[in-house]
Parts: structure tokens; sequence; C-alpha cells
DNA sequence: GAAAATAGCACAAACGATTGTTCGGATTTT
DNA sequence: AAAATCCGAACAATCGTTTGTGCTATTTTC
């Protein structure tokens, strides 16, 4: 056993030898090195090592010295190569429009974590808002050959993701939607969520409402602003075009926005701000004005992240089910790779929670709103 | 001409048609698809379809059949095949233990970007710290034949990495590294850094300083404490064990520890936390425990992340150059890919910068330190 | 004791690309 | 008119797997 050991020992090391002569750079063991050194042919090996032994009636002797080897050469699949035969790469994209937004963030982790414990691994994409990026990180998905897609779509173009629909491919929409498109969603009522940020701002005594937008005219967008006018409409609030403001989700927009908003002629006596990003902007302009949240300017923000509590004000913020969207997304997603098509296609609307924290004022009293601080924590 | 066109777009139909019907899932069009609808042989359409129709002499008027062909079939190359047989992939694994963490997830977003813009997809993988998911996920990612590694390692172990070297893998250490390993690798000089935050703390009078630490054993850990206790030393301010606490990166170990560092004989003045989920935990506990800060506690952070400024104390915090540290890991692995091992292993430590805001107190004026506020905005 | 069944495995064709070599014929040269 | 040249492309091997089929002993069956 010992001199047999020996044995192998050195022919491995002289294999290994004469496969770096080849290519000093590397070369991996393959099963015909597997087959070779066992005398199999590689067709059993592969059947032995994708646990077929039974089913091709390979004898255990043939069986143990295979794995044997295998383990001893320190075998390791070319999953490119077992991918283009199976067509699947147990890989899935996912397109995100800025992973360094937190809230992207949170949920992309979410998704790696879910997605890995399936056996799938992630293609991170970052669209940075711009359709054109998505398209070409999606055409070159298609090509590496994802075996399934998610997506937090720009939302300003749609035939691209049509196409994917059109050609079966696996697909579930994350965060923004296209409603007349039928696949997969994952979202939450932005519609509600900004409902209930507005209205809030109402019962305070707020009437001079200021909205700062995100991207126009996407599902998001267009869902948080609808909620902001039927929340001032229930009221008879009139609607005033000059405090509905912003057209992007970032920082600087929150910032510019917030400056013009607070030089206006009667300014708003609160602000809503559509993403987390928007709000640091705002942040930041109305400190640089030398004012205060909430004594000066309420502020009610979108997207509960992490720091919310933490604040210069601790944020009262609309709050998305995270944890939910990035488990069901993957979820959904697996199962249409799965079973091909066959699955229905699900959209779920999931609920928002308005989280109360001190950046509201009461007006009527005078009074800050009371709230239990650290609510969500 | 019209009629021509229109007999091509029937026949493609048919063929799309034919196709679908072996196979009504999908079954994507290939060199072969149109070596026959072009009576080329396949070799020729690949040629054709790589730019190098001069070098092998195709005539213009094939060229061109084939390209107006491949364009109007949408032909899209499958990159499983290509990089079987090429061996490559055009993908870079990354490795990073939570890319929720901010300063993760920005420097993910960098990371992306220019590998894309250099041509590389990135496959994603968090080990949220755990040691064993690490080495698992960069198995995985060998199997899929990534091109090359961009790790932050977690740092307690390191043979699955030299490993990696041994083989000649191309690969960046970033954010942490192994001192004894010969490999590519963009650091912070942590030590300065942390040396730089608890030097302040001193100059502001505060000789009870304690630090909250990150996952011990870890060259990021190890680097901080040190500048800590150089620090410590060089004041001569001697060294209190239960003011060393800590062993997690994360945001639970901060409030933990601050609750308890908050309740001992003598509490500290000043707490040193050496990451920013830390200091958000730290953040939390001292809210609760009804302090202010910078009047009951001072505070110092490590990683200056982009909610520093507007946090309930904007905070003083050492920041890391997470836009080099990006785009210098991407480039240094790029090198070493496409040069194939012949390109020399760089060691780059970048200077950290300490940001002053407004989260220390000068204990002997017993005046918040004077300092430009958002100074880094 | 011959036919049938079974055990145990090998052969070879895919998957979709790339690439070194070959090959047929038109043109030019000798 | 034969040989050489060159043009334009086809052939076939290859990358590392998976998998349908085929083949040869040995064993079972009647």
């Amino acid at each position: 056993m010992t001199t047999k050991s020996k044995y192998n020992i050195l022919h491995l090391s002289t294999k290994v030898c004469a496969k770096n002569k080849k290519n000093p750079k590397e070369l991996a063991i393959t099963l015909k090195d597997i087959a070779e050194k066992t005398n199999c042919s590689v067709s059993t090996v592969s059947r032995v090592l994708n646990n077929k032994s039974k089913e091709f009636r390979i004898s255990e002797e043939t069986e143990r010295l295979i794995l044997e080897t295998a383990r001893k050469l320190n075998y390791r699949p070319n999953e490119l190569a077992r991918g283009l035969r199976l067509k699947k790469s147990h890989t899935i994209g996912l397109v995100v429009p800025d992973i360094s937004n937190p809230f992207f963030a949170y949920v992309s982790h979410l998704i790696q974590r879910y997605a890995y414990n399936l056996g799938y691994s992630l293609v991170l994409c970052n669209t940075d808002e711009d359709i054109d990026l998505e398209i070409q990180q999606i055409e070159l998905l298609r090509r590496k050959g994802v075996d399934g897609y998610i997506i937090l779509p720009v939302g300003t173009k749609q035939e691209h993701i049509n196409e994917l629909l059109s050609h079966n491919k696996p697909l579930v929409l994350l965060d923004r939607i296209f409603h007349d498109m039928n696949t997969n969603a994952v979202v939450v009522d932005n519609k509600k969520g900004a409902y209930q940020a507005v209205k809030h701002l109402i019962d305070n005594g707020h009437k001079r409402i200021a909205i700062i937008q995100g991207l126009r005219n996407t599902s998001t967008n267009n869902a948080r602003l609808a909620g902001y006018l039927d929340a001032l409409k229930d009221n008879s609030i009139p609607i005033d075009e000059r405090l509905m403001v912003g057209n992007d989700f970032r920082k600087e927009n929150g910032y510019i926005e917030t400056k013009l908003l607070l030089k206006i002629d009667a300014p708003p006596t609160a602000i809503f701000t559509t993403s987390d990003l928007i709000t640091l902007g705002t942040l930041q302009a109305i400190a640089e004005e030398g004012k205060l949240i909430p004594r000066d300017v309420s502020v009610v923000a979108f997207d509960d992240i992490d720091y919310a509590p933490y604040l210069m004000a601790p944020l009262t913020s609309v709050r998305q089910p995270r944890d939910l969207m990035g488990q069901i997304a993957v979820k959904l997603l697996i199962d249409d790779i799965e079973s091909r098509g066959t699955s229905k296609k699900e959209k779920l609307v999931l609920d928002p929670k308005l989280i109360l924290r001190k950046s509201v004022m009461n007006l009527d009293s005078h009074k800050e709103e009371f709230s239990a601080i650290y609510s969500g924590y």
C-alpha cells in the first residue's frame, strides 16, 4: 500500500510536470487525465464523478479507483465546458442601477446569498441609470449564457427586456416594474408608501409639501408621485408645480433641488424625498442653509436605510421590505429557471411601512411629533 | 433588391421556426447557422466575424454577405464556447466580506465599472466574514474559469490563496493583506490612519480612549490596533486592556461593546471605532444611553462613508482613498492577466486622511474642536 | 450446450467556438 | 503546355464535458 501510494505520487508529479512542460502557466486536471491514469474511458470517469455509477453499472472497484484518483489529482470540473454541453451556466445576471446605493447593496447581498445557497453565482452589472449601459450589459449577459436575470431596470426603455421575455429567458423585475409586461416582478407598493408619507405630513399640519422626484417616467417615480398627488387631493391641498421638482435619484439632485426650494417665495414647510440618496443631498443643503430639521423644515424620506435613525435628524421614512424582496426575487427566478417556463408569472406587490422618527414637526401643536425613536431597531 | 430582401426575410423566419420546432424553449443562432445560410464554412464565418478577413484573404463579397447575415439573424457569440476554446472567460471574481457594507459597496461599484470598461465582467461573492465560505466561493470561481481574482480576504486563513498564487492565477488583494505573501495588493496604511485618529483624540485632551476592534488577527485590525497602541505609547498614556474591546466589524459588535464600555467604572471619554458599521452600533448605543456626541463621549471612526457628515454628530473619521483603491486594483489585476505573470507583483500602500468634523470634544478647553464642517464635501 | 441475459465498460457524437492545414482552381510564369 | 503562384475557402482537430449507443465477456436460462 505504501509503495503503491508512493508510486502514485511519483507518477502524479511526473504527469504534472509533463503538463507544465507543454504550458508552464497552468493546465488543469481534466477527465481525460483521470481516465488515462486509471485506464478507464472518459465517459466512465464522468459517470462516476456524477454519481451515476449504479445507473451505468460501474463496478465498485472502478468507482473507488476513479474517486480516489480524482481526489488525489485535485480534479476540478471545468464549468465552462459543462455549461456549454448542458446549456446551463448556474449563473444569474444581476442588473442594478448602482450597487453603491445602500438599498441596492443590501438587496444584492441577500440575492447573492440566496442564489449561492441554491447553487447559482451572480454576475453583477451596474447601469448607473444609463439605459444604454443597461442594454449593453444585458446583451453581454446573454452571450455569457446566464440562466436568468434579476433586473432593477432603469425604466426608460423596455424593448430589450421584452426581447428577453420573447425568447423565454427566465427573468424577474425587481423594485421597478413595467405594468404592461407579463413577467415575474417584485415591487413595493410605491404609491401607497408615498401616500402614507405625505399623509403623515398633512396630518402634522403641513400644507406646503415639496416632492423631490427621482428619474422621471420610471415606474417607481410615477407611483411615488401619484401617491403624493393623491394624498394632496384627498386632503384638498392645491397642487403647486413649483414644489414638484427633481429628476434623478442621486444625491446631487437632492442637494440642488433643496437649495432651490429653500429659496423660493413661499418655501415648503416639508419635503418628501423619494430616495435615500436624494435625502442625503437634502440634508446637506438644509444644513448648509443653517436650518434645522424638523424645526425649520420637516423631511420624510423613501427607502429606510440603515443610517436613517442616526442621521442629524432621525429620519421618518418609508421602509421597503428589503429582505423579502431579495428572497422572493431569487425564489421566483430559480423556480422559473428550473421549471423552464411552466411556472406562472407572478407579480408581487409588497407593503411598505412608514417608520416614524423625529424629522417631522407638528405645525399645529408646534411640537415635534412624538414617535418611538429607533422604533425599527 | 426589394424582392431579394423579402425572400431573405421569409427564409430567415422559416429557419427560426425550424429551430423552434426542435426545441420550443430557445436555441440560439450559431456560426453554423450563418455558415449554412451563406453557404460558407464555419471557419470562414468565424474569421470574418473576428475581423480576420484580410489576413485570410476572404473576398469582400463573402465578407459582406456574412456580416449582413450575422446582423440579420442577430448572431450572438456563445462566450461559454469561446471561453472553453480560448481558455479565457473575460470574467473576474470579486470576493468581498459583505457587499452591503457601504465601503465595500462603493469599491465594488468602481471595480465593476473599470472592469467593464476593460472588457471584463464581475462575478460577485460575499463571504460574510466566514473563512469557509470564502474558501468555497474561491473554489467555485476557479471552476468557472475566471481570469483573475480581486479578493478582500477574511484574513484568518491563507493557504487557499497561496494555492491560487502557486498556480499562477492573477490575483489582487484589496483592503486586507497578508504581509508574507508575494502578490499584488492594494491597501491603505491602516496603522498610520489609526495613529492619526488616536493622536487627534490625545491632542484634544483625551486619555481614556477606547478602541472597538474588528475581527481579530486580520491585517486590518492588527494594523489599526498597532496604530492605536503606538499613539498611546508615544504620548505616555498607559494601556488599559478593558478599553480594547470588540472582535467583529459589524454593527452589533459596536453596539454591544459601546454599551459595556459606557458602564465600566471609569468609562472612556473617547472611542475609536475601527469600521463604519461598528460606528453605527456605537452611535445607537450612545443615543440609547441618553448621551450626546461629543459632549459626553467623543468618537473617531474609520472608513469615511458618505453618511459620515450627516450623522447625529458629523463624524471625524479616517478616510480611505476608495476611488484609487478600486481603480488600482483593477488595473493591477488586468495587467497581471494580460501579461500572464511577466508583470511584477506590486504592493501598494495608500495614505489615509483624517477628516475633521464635529464628533470630538476638546477636553482642555471644554469646547468642541473647531473644524471645517463637511470639509470633505 | 446453445441462446439469452447481464455486467462493465468504451466509442463517438455532440455543445459552439477557434485555428493550423489542406485543397481546388484560376492566373501567371517558365 | 507544364509548372508555379496565389486566391478563396473548406477540413478537421481542439477545448472539457455529457450521454446515447455499442461491444465483449461472463453468467444465467431452458
